[in-house]
DNA sequence: GGCGCGGCTGACAACGTTGTCAGGTCTCAC
DNA sequence: GTGAGACCTGACAACGTTGTCAGCCGCGCC
């Protein structure tokens, strides 16, 4: 039988609140809510039936407080708002799920400073794991909290130096080099690069795939043809409207990644240089992105797979989670060129 | 002078741990840690240089227990990969930040079920508020938790019948109504109309509007113009098929969503029927999205604002966790029509 | 009748923090 | 010398849960 019990009106219910209502002990609630066995079904039946009552749910806090675990990780990113990054996101937040845990996410916006503090708010808030997509490159503030027990899997990018911690990179210098070879197998002699801020990790190592993808094919390095940077519109214009000034200027171009991609088709037709079907200025792009396949002529690109990134470094901070020891990981992802006709353009 | 500790070994530091290596009480690294004024300089160093020596980081559950309110919020979309939900999470991850809040974030997959699982995880943790794209449309399972004072925002689509709770909405049926009476405006009088499956708020209130405009320009409203369903690429291949092999074949098209619109132009192509600059069926969409503007013939969109749609939702959010009273809200957000150059082709 | 055992229940401490309250020391004015 | 007040510090309870342990009851067996 449920006892009536005094609401103290505000607030939420505890096992206390429906330990009273049932007539029972707090301890026989929990184990009811944890589905304990050991409890006389009858009893059970009239906790249950106080929980729906009162409308009691378990304060997962004071759960965490005692156990330990809070079955919860924390995923620092650059930008939800970026497709690369909404597709890894989705994909660690399905793996968290298929785990039990939830997910907090923060964008970092380039900022490593915003990095740093989103990823220090989720170790006070004790997530068991974190991954992450650096902006910066000096990660000492993780010593104490890697030493506490948090896990991290660094992905997208490497920790800076003295970390020796989980990490899933895309084989960036591969396929930088893939695209600009397929630009040079193409007859180009001028291949101009545009790509992100060198201070950025992967547009490094973009720019030395493409260089070395110029030395493969006999082809000098001008400094000339390399433009890098954030993405904007007015500075990519402004890069391409130089390119496209010089004497000798350049037949194709290799851009760093989508957004820069994107950029620069949109800057090129400012500029009244898109290429069309009939020719122009061949173009390989670093990342796939949503309709280069429609565009005319639609984009070649050397394909990165978000998603896949993302489930890998989920996967494995969870097998991390669930005791798996040994050194450091360090994977790449492959890459894989998709031709669809802007690399594939001759030159004039 | 610092005291050394016997390290305990396994676990972190406590408030505890750092009293004892600063030779103070607890209560006073609690006041140092949270600023609290009224502790002597000296002592505070004294603690600050233990606290950085152990690597302590305040216990947010502990605190949060003790506090009531946990400073974080849960965020329930349909899909983080899906670029409307991307634009608006990142709105609402600023507008937490400035703040001072986490957000978790879960995607809901359109599953009624897993949106529910998730909403629950979060009241669990306690989160001091929810902004919610629902997916069901019975939220009855939300009563205690509102009634347990837990705020909740519903954004993009209503709750279920019976909660009245804060809402934000786009002008779906007005942005629907411009849209198709600009096709109209045109000289269309076949119009089709794929949409989303009706069962979703927005899918139907967008139906609603293509009605209306149609009404208003004095066309008749012919079932067999009308499509709904996920916008898969077979189904709606099928469905443009069976359009263009009609008698009487639409001139002009208003697709319901992004997803659609993207979806439609891909079948189109396939079936050989996509406009050019030179002619070929009208396409009005419902939604913006990246690229619209440099396909060929640019695409005509009903545009709204995902991140307006965050932001006013988290703000209003906000305002009621900062203690603001009253009935609850509905907001509509407005549209805008982008004209592109898709939807102001002639019909032949 | 006594003993052991399985099934069920409850009392109590602990998790790491903060709010409350009390106490101690020092300074200053009377 | 004493009281008032400012300043600093600490003891203790409480937040809501779970782990540990002990106890009660009824049963079967010696």
């Amino acid at each position: 039988m449920i006892h009536t019990v005094a609401e103290t009106g505000r607030g939420r219910p505890t096992m206390n609140d429906v330990a009273a209502a049932a007539g029972v002990a707090l301890k026989t609630v929990s184990r009811v809510v944890n589905e304990e066995r050991g409890v006389n079904e009858a009893t059970a039946e009239r906790v249950r039936q106080a929980i729906a009552l009162l409308g009691y749910r378990r304060n997962d806090g004071a759960r965490v407080l005692r156990r330990g675990r809070t079955a919860s990780i924390g995923l620092v990113i650059e930008d939800v708002a970026d497709p690369f990054y909404s597709l890894l996101s989705r994909a660690v937040e399905d793996v968290a799920l298929g785990n039990g845990s939830l997910v907090f996410t923060g964008s970092s916006g380039e900022d490593s400073l915003r990095e740093r503090e989103l990823v220090l708010a989720f170790c006070a808030r004790r997530v068991d794991g974190l991954i992450i997509v650096p902006a910066g490159d000096d990660h000492g503030y993780l010593v104490p909290e890697l030493a506490a027990g948090i896990r991290a899997v660094f992905a997208d990018r490497p920790a800076g130096p003295g970390l020796d911690v989980d990490t899933v990179l895309c084989d960036n210098t591969g396929g930088a080099r893939a695209g600009t070879a397929h630009l040079a197998a193409h007859g180009h002699r001028r291949i101009a690069f545009l790509g992100d801020n060198p201070a950025i990790f992967t547009a490094e190592e973009r720019l030395r795939g493409y260089r070395e993808a110029l030395a493969s094919a006999g082809l000098a390095y001008d400094a000339a043809l390399v433009a890098m940077g954030t993405p904007q519109q007015e500075r990519l214009h402004a890069d391409l409207a130089r390119l496209l000034a010089l004497p000798d200027p350049p037949t194709a171009l290799f851009t760093g990644n989508g957004r820069t991609t994107v950029t620069a088709l949109r800057a090129l037709e400012a500029l009244d240089a898109r290429p069309t079907a009939a020719g122009g200025i061949a173009i390989v792009g670093f990342d796939d992105f949503e309709l280069a396949d429609m565009l005319s002529p639609a984009v070649t690109v050397v394909a990165q797979d978000p998603a896949n990134l993302g489930r890998t470094a989920a996967e494995l901070l969870f097998r991390r989670l669930s005791g798996e020891t040994g050194p450091a990981e360090r994977l790449r992802l492959p890459t894989r060129l998709i031709a669809r006709g802007s690399g594939e353009l001759p030159p004039p």
